[in-house]
DNA sequence: CGGCATCCACATGGATACTG
DNA sequence: CAGTATCCATGTGGATGCCG
């Protein structure tokens, strides 16, 4: 901030081509508490207003989850529809590059579920 | 934290079988700014010392290297190995925990690499 | 070499209440 | 329904310096 074009943790140009670079971009993508879950909650259940998703993603205050959803936005993984005025009703979806996560959550999920023991079973 | 056993944002045991839950305990630690990158590195370059690491890391400060390394310590994703206690040496190394996190950035790589445009050649 | 001690700045998340 | 407005607690990273 106050060096150049650039302003806070923009949208999608960090780094150029360096390997490590792309991870941690990524990882500052995902890395926030609520964004996979809202991903993963979009991935599954379609399209969904903001109360829905709020109850889908559960836990969430709608601060976090219109502050997290601002930041989906600019970053170009969802997108929000206004669907109707006079009933306001908006819908919130993922775009292509919001879908193309998919691999990335599960390979998270699948990581999550074989190292982290559930409470009761730990070995050694 | 004040509720049960559990102390602050602990070990592995958070969550029991639900999916998201999976995810969102593996984000907590990928999302953390320099965890991806010690992983990454310790997974190319082999078992690392301190300044090595560090070196590798390039641009972590030794504090941030070092609570980075003490949390994927307790979350049991690298070692410490003290070599030598003259000439002090230690070496930090993955586990097999920590070795099976390759797939997860491994797919941030690709995304990232996918979706994260090097600042010139955007196309909309 | 391999850290820890301080201190600080800022980002992030959360609770609660209120609005168009 | 779909948010915004506050305010606050904590987390997280960073700079600098010192130590065994």
């Amino acid at each position: 901030m106050s060096e150049d074009g650039q302003e806070g943790d923009p949208v999608e140009i960090w780094c150029a081509g360096e390997e490590w670079c792309a991870v941690t971009a990524t990882a500052s993508l995902i890395g926030k508490k609520w964004h996979p879950v809202i991903v993963d909650r979009l991935l599954t259940n379609g399209p969904l207003g903001f109360n829905a998703l709020k109850e889908a993603v559960d836990g969430i205050s709608s601060k976090v989850l219109s502050d997290s959803l601002e930041d989906l936005e600019e970053r170009g993984i969802v997108t929000r529809e206004v669907i109707s005025e006079k009933p306001f009703r908006v819908e919130y979806d993922l775009t292509e590059r919001g879908r193309d996560l998919g691999p990335v959550i599960d390979a998270m999920r699948t990581w999550g579920k074989a190292h982290l023991v559930p409470a009761d079973e730990r070995e050694s």
